[in-house]
DNA sequence: TGCTACATGAGAACCGTTCTCACCCGCTGC
DNA sequence: GCAGCGGGTGAGAACGGTTCTCATGTAGCA
């Protein structure tokens, strides 16, 4: 039985405010800007327990896993700026099904996949453009 | 200008004789069970340079970086047992044009993409079945 | 309000990877 | 061949993200 700490709750909310993909390290030194005293080691135990709940998406980018609220339920995947981490949910209905048959074909069983699409959101290619 | 040391070679020989998937650590180890004696940053350094050249395929899994020999010259992902990390190069041509297309809705400039597909093998997955 | 078991947090430990630097050796020009 | 240069090597230290330890705190329940 999970219980509720105010630790936990102001993990939860700070991932709930933040627009892309971020370390456990950053929303630990955010939430201490803040004035929240939250030790480390609880941002990366409540950040491991939301992911494996469902209600947080990870992923790893040079050697740091970076976190992000999701909408729960749904499987999904996401376009995400190699510059700032902002990410975009995105559906990838043809891929699943290509995920599957391709697994099928060389008899792999139990099938998952990895599939993320990176790039330079708007604002961050308006950037390096101009410069 | 890069030098033809044995220690290079070895790592390059050795990578291509192993199935699937290996860590820099495995192969270290591999190549010093053959009387081999290289050093461990040597096998780093060799993995990583045959990466950048095109000739090995990496992924992270667990925490670690894994290496394969691959076909160079063509842009291809990979099938990949969970078990024992077997792989085969699959080639994933409607994804390829899924991912531009969903960059470019979005305003998303010099896509990228990370597609993997992991499953049990064949042998795996009869291994799993019979215990 | 007390009890108890689980959560917390500071710091240590962990572990894959990279760095350092003294030594080695492949290459080039002679 | 042979010397000399400059990049390569390797043992061990350092690094950095993550996990563990364990004493203390506190949520949840009766
Ligand atoms: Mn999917
Ligand atoms: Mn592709
Ligand atoms: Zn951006
Ligand atoms: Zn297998």
């Amino acid at each position: 039985m999970k219980r509720n700490t105010w630790q936990r709750e102001a993990v939860r909310d700070a991932l709930g405010r933040t627009e892309g993909f971020v370390s456990a390290q950053a929303l630990h030194a955010s939430l201490r800007g803040t004035g929240s005293e939250v030790g480390l080691a609880t941002v990366y135990r409540a950040l491991a327990d939301l992911a494996t709940e469902g209600e947080a998406d990870s992923l790893v980018q040079e050697g740091e896993s970076l976190y992000r609220a999701c909408t729960p339920g749904s499987h999904h995947h996401h376009l995400i700026c190699r510059n700032c981490g902002t990410a975009v949910e995105i559906s990838a209905d043809p891929v699943e099904a290509w995920a599957r048959q391709v697994a099928a074909e060389h008899g792999f069983t139990e099938p998952n996949h990895v599939v993320d699409v990176f790039g330079l959101c708007p604002e961050c290619s308006r950037a390096a453009s101009s410069r």
